[in-house]
DNA sequence: TTATTAAAAGAACGAACGTTCATTTAATTG
DNA sequence: CAATTAAATGAACGTTCGTTCTTTTAATAA
């Protein structure tokens, strides 16, 4: 046999893409055969290459458009105007809910990254590390206003992004808490790690 | 050749999980083979086998002697008669103390988890579980005095949890901070999430 | 001191790996 | 409608994989 009818090589990329990504997130890279690929694409292994030149070359789209998408929903976000404690909030609003949806792409992009060859190492380390000076710069905000009361800015922001990306290794879409609750309970948690007083409002 | 001058089995199963343990860690299971650490170990792949029955002992043997050890000294340290947060005060400095020095170990157990096969997948999530515990107690407990005010014990724990796991993934030996430094800040931190008010002594 | 056991080497096993290639056929372009 | 390009198959490439086996030699036990 050879082409197949009604093939179209832009819906079989992207049928990779998507199939690749639970293979990746489940087995990890290493373990994840260009055969396996190609089964769950429902295509002969040769073909993956008339889409992707290497195996590793999947594995760079998938954890970059995961980082673009990433900053880039951030950046439609609107803080303008916002104290340091509401766009803290903001970001922690929007970090669970970005990424509560998407646990396979968090999860390659978080465990992946000593699979990249060097190039696409540098490239993946430079988005993640954008992400991170957003929370950075947020802190450091809330520091010079006085809103938060915080030993070192750097710290306070690798807590905070820690305590955030641990919520994707226990969330379960069935589990007792509601998408809502776990928001509401880390935007409580967070911003009185950062030594935000809530006016008053907080305390037994 | 065959058996070598001075050559102690014991010594080499030693050898073996010393020298595997930052192979695992640097490229993964799956990209981690036989030959790679028999040559770490500077023997042949075949000699693997009279200690090992098979790669996946050895993962398992170096998962689970990490978290028998984890466990093994916080259940040394000594809380008795300690208020909540005084034990949370310990736990964190005690995490941060024992995981800083054994990064390979953290990294694997957090990682390779899925590389593990049922059986062994089963006993080391009892195990990871148990860590687990030990927070969600503390904080309970705090709950209960009034000292801590936190909205959910649960989230409250796997967000300190996630925080200090987070250290790892940072933390340089010639970094900015010292180890002292991370220990104190950390504190600070996460006494805070948990609503602890340190009798006033916080604020602005 | 002899017999046995432990620990190594090194060749070999079949299976699976990422990738390439010739070929076939569908879709698209001129 | 003919020529070209795109997308697939399936066989094949050399390499490496985890593991096994036979053989050799050192350490230990009788």
């Amino acid at each position: 046999m050879a082409r197949i009818k009604g093939s179209v090589g832009s819906q079989t990329k992207a049928s990779i893409l998507e199939k690749t990504l639970p293979l990746f997130a489940q087995f990890g890279y290493a373990a994840v055969s260009m055969r396996m690929i190609a089964d769950a694409v429902g295509v002969n292994a040769g073909a993956l290459y008339n889409h992707f030149p290497s195996k590793q070359h999947i594995l760079v789209l998938l954890m970059s458009e995961h980082m673009d998408g990433l900053l880039g929903a951030w950046a439609d976000v609107d803080t303008q105007g916002m104290t340091p404690a509401e766009r803290l909030e903001s970001f922690v609003r929007f970090h669970i809910s970005y990424n509560i949806t998407r646990a396979d792409d968090v999860f390659i992009s978080f465990m992946e990254l000593r699979s990249l060859e060097p190039e696409g190492h540098k490239r993946i380390e430079q988005k993640r590390s954008a992400y991170e000076d957003v929370v950075r710069k947020i802190i450091r905000e809330g520091q010079e206003t006085g809103q938060f009361n915080v030993e070192d800015a750097h710290v306070a922001a690798m807590s905070v992004l820690g305590s955030l990306i641990g919520v994707n290794t226990w969330y379960r879409a069935k589990g007792r808490l509601s998408k809502e609750k776990i928001e509401d309970y880390y935007v409580a948690i967070l911003l009185r790690s950062v030594g935000y007083d809530a006016e008053g409002k907080t305390d037994v």
